[in-house]
DNA sequence: GTAGGGTTAG
């Protein structure tokens, strides 16, 4: 920086500083304080407060805070408000907030410029009680008329939940201030009153007020979640009419918008418009796809934003994590995860609690136990995740001992927590404490249970046998039983052999859900393996008749890879003739060491030589055929299925890992089994 | 010389 001969004042740098701060110029900031401190104007009040500012405003919090800290007049309330202001716009709330009290020690006066800044910090911070003191500090000293505190008074109210303040506030404002009223609409979107929203919304425009780019994000938002369709579309025209879709977090809100809605077509419409895309953009996109389900369109759209160099957050990052765990897709989610280490983002809870998830959902319940291990300070969704991996992974045990755990590290459990637990009794059999903990859901927590919970404890007291005490849980639920709780009634039918409450339960859910071949297949082999052939097919039949066609059962085993996938009796695979051969000899190994096929699997109009061999080939055992031909020695075998695994092949699963010394990991669409030594994690329950 | 509001996940 040169000042060509002549010597520049104290006004002259401190307007140069502005132009710095405000353009965030690092590098000519900091030749302008070399050049203040050769000429000795660095200590002088209007330049230090400008340098303060600037390294504040280029987000170097250390050394703002140094040349505040050496500023010899400790009294200058503007140099005071500046560090106040740098905390409190770096993320350094509660210092902003110790700034503000050591002001008012020290004598340090506020003025309109010092409220607004430690309003921010409050609300940021959800410090309402602080806020309130510092609203009285503002009456007393007659700031309450200025429209940047006012507006700030209603942001921190608002966004600490005080809506009755906040309308407060906003009401005694006598101009209306869009700011203001901004503040109060994201402060109902925030604490869930989406219709107030949009009424003040609706209020702007007939007042006819100026709406601006930051209304319409907040409004979008909550037209997210309400789908007043109509409404939004307006809002939509009133958007595209006042040119505000140039701005990105405009179509950002409105790419989310019709994202959530499913209206996956005018989400790319209005994406594909846009000129700048960021990794919010994309966000919404793929977030839209996994919320509607598609989580491989999400993982493929994920693809296509590395490619066009868009790099992932930590926002991005865990959900499509949480797709990975849907889909099971192990490979790829560690991809995501050794690239988020990669790209040096700090980590962040959600992403570990999604790493905790998809960890489990993959079989890997160790790794997921090393990523809970890393985390040092863990929220109830954290403890869930675990809670809930353990469960699906076979070792309920541990699922309770981390619940303890949990609750003696001080956190709460929430309605998904008991959802888990319980699930976890019921998987490892624990009657007693899974009746403990759904006693205590709503004695102590005062969590109502859902139809989910009392699945959970349908399935716990049907599999250990209580099918009568099953039976009065259906009837004392406060809930309506949906259709969850009657699949889980079925199943323990099942096992049990109760015909005539299998055929209530099932004809219930083919009332629920017409389409769903499950409870027609379930009764069918409820009743084939009582022996009762007639009704059994004629279950089959009455579905046959209704249209409904099972989804045809389907085993994959992933390797270099790739997906290779099996059905029943398949023969497309290349390695055919080698994976029958391999077949046959299990057969006969496992059939030495004990094993006996299980007919009541097998199809019925078939000779019984037939119903053995297509026993043998059923898609899990061409699958786990598969891995033990071509996988490396000892490697354990990872087989999903997209049904429940049926009874013969969980029998040969478990002789398999002892003949052949394999841990065996089998995911079905129920849970995971893990499969050692001739013992499966589910404890022959799934 | 110093000040207020917005979109993505779980």
């Amino acid at each position: 920086m040169q000042f060509e001969g002549q010597k520049p004042s104290q006004y002259t740098l401190s307007s140069v500083l502005r132009m710095c701060s405000a353009n965030a110029l690092l590098t000519r900031g900091e030749q302008i304080h070399s050049y203040a401190i050769k000429t000795d104007l660095d200590s002088n009040g209007f330049v230090n407060t400008g340098l303060v500012d600037l390294y504040a405003k280029c987000k170097r919090i250390l050394e703002a805070e140094y040349l505040f800290d050496m500023a010899s007049d400790r009294k200058n309330h503007v140099l005071w408000t500046t560090m106040l202001s740098g905390y409190s716009q770096n993320g350094y709330e509660l210092r902003a907030l110790e700034c503000f009290r050591d002001m008012l020690a020290g004598g340090v006066e506020s003025n309109q410029f010092t409220f607004p800044s430690v309003l921010t910090a409050c609300a940021a911070v959800s410090a309402r009680g602080f806020g309130a003191q510092v609203h009285g500090i503002i009456v007393r000293t007659g700031f309450g008329a200025n429209v940047f505190v006012e507006s700030a008074l209603v942001d921190m109210y608002a966004k600490c939940g005080d809506l009755n303040n906040a309308r407060r506030a906003l009401e005694t404002m006598e101009v209306d201030d869009v700011v203001s009223w901004n503040s109060m609409i994201v402060g109902c979107v925030r604490n869930g009153f989406k219709e107030e929203a949009l009424f003040l919304f609706g209020k702007m425009h007939r007042k006819d007020m100026e709406i601006d780019d930051y209304t319409y994000p907040s409004v979008l938002n909550s037209f997210a979640s309400m789908k007043d369709m109509k409404n939004a579309k307006s809002a939509h025209s009133l958007i595209i009419k006042t040119g505000s879709e140039g701005y990105q977090l405009v179509s950002n809100a409105l790419v989310d918008m019709y994202a959530k809605w499913g209206e996956l077509g005018s989400a790319f419409q209005v994406f594909n418009s846009m000129l700048n895309r960021d990794v919010i953009s994309w966000t919404s996109l793929v977030t839209g796809y996994a919320h509607n389900g598609s989580h491989e369109e999400a993982l493929k759209l994920f693809c296509k934003m590395r490619v066009a160099g868009i790099e992932p957050d930590q926002i991005v990052t865990a959900s499509i994590l949480s797709a990975c765990a849907e889909l099971t897709v192990l490979k790829f989610g560690q991809q995501i995860h050794a690239n988020f280490i990669k790209s040096g983002f700090p980590s962040s809870l959600s992403v570990d609690n999604s790493l905790v998830t998809m960890y489990a959902k993959c079989g890997c319940i160790e790794d997921a136990n090393r990523v809970f291990n890393s985390i040092r300070i863990r929220n109830v969704i954290t403890w869930t995740a675990l809670i809930v991996g353990y469960a699906q992974n076979g070792k309920g045990t541990h699922s309770l001992q981390f619940y303890d755990e949990m609750i003696a590290s001080g956190i709460k459990p929430d309605f998904i927590t008991f959802i888990g637990l319980l699930f976890a009794c019921s998987h490892a059999g624990l009657v007693e404490h899974g009746r403990k903990y759904f006693e205590s859901m709503d004695k102590v927590y005062g969590i109502k249970p859902g139809p989910d919970h009392y699945a959970c404890m349908i399935d716990l007291l049907g599999r250990s046998g209580k099918m009568q005490e099953a039976k009065e849980l259906v009837n004392q639920m406060v809930v309506e039983p949906d259709a969850t709780v009657w699949k889980a009634l079925l199943s323990a039918c099942r096992v049990h052999g109760d015909l005539e409450l299998a055929e209530r339960a099932a004809t219930t859910l083919f009332e629920l859900e017409p389409q769903n071949a499950v409870p027609y297949v379930m009764l069918s082999n409820t009743y084939s393996a009582a022996g009762k052939w007639e009704d059994a097919a004629r279950i089959r039949r009455l579905m046959k008749s209704k249209g409904v066609s099972k989804e045809p059962g389907r085993s994959w085993i992933e390797m270099n890879s790739k997906v290779h996938t099996f059905m029943s009796e398949d023969r497309s695979h290349p390695n055919t003739n080698e994976i029958y051969s391999k077949v046959d000899e299990i057969m006969i190994l496992i059939k030495e060491a004990g094993y006996v096929p299980d007919m009541n699997f097998a199809l019925h109009d078939v000779d019984e030589e037939g119903k053995e061999l297509g026993l043998a080939y059923h898609s899990e055992k061409l699958a786990v055929a598969f891995g033990l031909l071509f996988l490396p020695q000892g490697a354990p075998v990872r087989i999903f299925k997209n049904l429940r695994v049926c009874g013969d092949c969980h029998s040969a699963m478990k002789f398999i890992s002892r003949v052949f010394h394999r841990h065996i990991i089998l995911r079905d669409s129920n849970c995971f089994h893990h499969v050692r030594e001739g013992m499966c994690s589910c404890g022959d329950y799934w």
